[in-house]
DNA sequence: CTTACTGCAAATATTTTGCATTTGG
DNA sequence: CCAAATGCAAAATATTTGCAGTAAG
């Protein structure tokens, strides 16, 4: 009877860690703890980043260990990744969901837009192929209004 | 009032390749016209799989000869790519364009659906960010109808 | 104690680059 | 001819894996 617990954390749910942790009989390690808040700490952040941040702590920690836990955290909802185009996978805690990623393709920065945005399109996609659709996981690549500005007196 | 003619090419431009390459000083290699001839029979492919394709006729050609091309085509928009998850870029011929990709986070598997169910998205974005998007470069994450049926008896 | 977890090194996957040689126009 | 393009080998980037030792509960 517990909810499919897929679409919506708790906002902030600093003891749900150990919880999630122990069903299923894995630790808490000074590691995996030191990657949770750097992820935190940083917003978005690669692999390398989170290393980095953890390294200020805690110097010994190998990089794979990192991808290893967030990895792990990614199964258990701890943590979500997007793709933002070519470089590597970046990594932020569900609360500070909430946005599509914009890719610029000329500038190669990246914004960010409300998802809400995007529930027309969500909408359809699950009316029409009962897809159910997770923006914030790709970002979405075009031109920003600046470069598309500069293309255009070209 | 001209429209910016960058969202739009003609459907199929057989002397059109030609006619790009030489405006810019470029030659019309085997090699080149083999890598357009495999994208384009295999509707989408990933560098790869063209390397495969086309050896079938030159079995000399390189992997890198192969992205080379890939890539300088798709700068004079004679192919495109899309990034479909966290294996390798797939290529396509810009008029096998005008659908979304899903992926589906469960089973992996993509399917295709028509651009349009994005235009509120697009319309959006470019009204509020001035953002010009392209929907079909990346994919959209989510899981299939089928995932979900069978998540959901779970 | 048990086995999940870690560090380390090596492997894998994808893509890029330097350079000598070949070739299209 | 000669700059563009290729083949080859090596490097760069991103990620994964095997294994022996460490440590959480």
């Amino acid at each position: 009877m517990n909810p499919p617990a897929h679409d919506s954390q708790p906002p902030d749910a600093p003891q749900g860690l150990l919880g999630e942790l122990h069903d299923r009989g894995l630790r808490m390690t000074p590691q995996r703890r030191l990657v949770v808040d750097a992820v935190a700490s940083l917003g978005h952040a690669t692999p390398e980043e989170v290393l980095t941040k953890v390294r200020e702590v805690s110097p010994g920690v190998n990089l794979s260990t990192v991808y290893r836990n967030l990895e792990l955290l990614g199964e258990l909802g701890l943590l979500r990744h997007s793709h933002l185009g070519h470089g590597p996978t970046t990594w932020h805690v569900p609360s500070h969901s909430g946005h599509i990623h914009l890719l610029c393709r000329a500038c190669g920065r990246v914004t960010e837009a409300d998802v809400a945005l995007a529930d027309d399109l969500v909408g359809r996609l699950r009316e029409r192929t009962g897809f159910l659709s997770d923006m914030e996981h790709f970002a979405v690549q075009g031109t920003c209004a600046d470069c598309a500005a500069s293309a255009e007196q070209r």
